[in-house]
DNA sequence: TTGATATCATTTGCATACGAATGAATTTTG
DNA sequence: CAAAATTCATTCGTATGCAAATGATATCAA
C-alpha cells in the first residue's frame, strides 16, 4: 500500500464518507423505536392510563399533594403538558385540584381515594412492564444498561 | 441473624416492597427522558426540521423511491404518522408524490432535487447531534450502550 | 413602596403517535 | 373463477410534547 493510500485511509477514518450515515444506527432513531416499544407494552399490560397518567399518580403516591408546576418538574414535563394529564386524570376522578391558600397562583394536585386505589393496584403491573422491558437483557447487561442510560437522561 | 429473619430477607428479594416502587429508576421513565433530551439537542441543531422528518428524507436518500407505507415500515412509523410528515415535507418541496404504476393503491414519494439538497447538508450536522447525545459517556461505554439499546429497541 | 423580575398556570398552534374504522385495490385460496 | 383475506392509504379521535404568548400573582431590588 503506497503513503498516498494510507494517508487517505487515514483522513476517511477521521472524517467519515458523507454517504455513509446510516439512519438505523443513529442513537437518537434506536431512542425513538425503544421507547415505542416500552409503551406497546406498557399498553398491553395497563390498556386504560398512558405511561405519563401513570407517572403522575406514582409521583403524587410519593409526594403528596403538590401544586401543578411541581408536579410536572418531577416527572419532566412541560407545564402545557402536565395540563392535559391532570385534567384527564381529574375528568376520571383519579385526582382532585385545589387553590393554594397563601400563594394564589398555584394549584394543588393530590389523589383521591380512588386514585390512591388505582395506583397500588397497577404498580405491580408496572413492574412487570419494566421486566418486560428489560427481558431482551440478561441481568447484568441490565445493570451496565441502566446505568449507562441514566447518565444520557 | 435467626433462621426466620434470614427467610424474611429472603421473601423480600423475592417479592419486593409494594411501598418500594421509584419511578425514577423504571426504564420506560428514563427512556422517556432520553429521548427528551435527544430531541431537544436535534432541534438546537436543526430547528427547521423534526426527527422524523429528518428520518424520512435520510431513508430516502437511502432507498430512493418507494411507496409511503413502506418508507413508514423502515423508519418505524406506522401508516397514519408517516402521512402526516410526508404532507409536511411535500408542503415544503422536499418530497415529491406519485402514483405507482401497476399498483394503483401505492403512492410512491421521492427527493425532489431540493430535498436531496437539504439532506445532504444536514447529515454533517446529525453527526453532531449523535456525538453531543452520546457526549455524557466515554467511547467505550457508547459501543456498550449502542449495543444493548439495540437489543432494546 | 414601587417598579422590574420571576413564577404559576392557561391557551394556542403545530407535530408526532397510534388505535380503529373505512374504502380501494391486490393477492390468496378454495 | 369467485370469495376471502391482505395490503395501501386515508380519516377521525385521543394523547403527549413543546414553543410562544398572555395574565395573574409573588418576589426582589432600588
Amino acid at each position: 500500500m503506497s503513503a498516498e493510500d494510507n494517508l487517505l485511509k487515514l483522513v476517511e477514518a477521521e472524517e467519515p464518507d458523507e454517504n455513509d450515515y446510516r439512519l438505523q444506527e443513529q442513537v437518537g432513531f434506536i431512542l425513538r423505536k425503544a421507547h415505542q416499544r416500552h409503551v406497546s407494552i406498557f399498553a398491553a399490560h395497563i390498556g386504560d392510563l398512558t405511561p405519563p397518567q401513570f407517572a403522575a399518580l406514582a409521583k403524587l403516591r410519593d409526594v403528596g399533594e403538590t401544586s401543578q408546576n411541581q408536579l410536572g418538574t418531577l416527572i419532566a414535563m412541560d407545564a402545557a403538558t402536565v395540563k392535559g394529564v391532570i385534567d384527564r386524570l381529574k375528568a376520571r376522578g383519579l385526582v382532585e385540584l385545589s387553590k393554594h391558600e397563601i400563594d394564589k397562583r398555584r394549584l394543588l394536585v393530590n389523589l383521591t381515594a380512588q386514585g390512591r386505589d388505582a395506583i397500588e393496584r397497577l404498580i405491580p403491573l408496572a413492574r412487570e412492564i419494566t421486566e418486560e422491558t428489560l427481558a431482551p437483557l440478561t441481568a447484568k447487561e441490565i445493570a451496565i444498561f441502566m446505568k449507562l442510560l441514566a447518565k444520557l437522561a
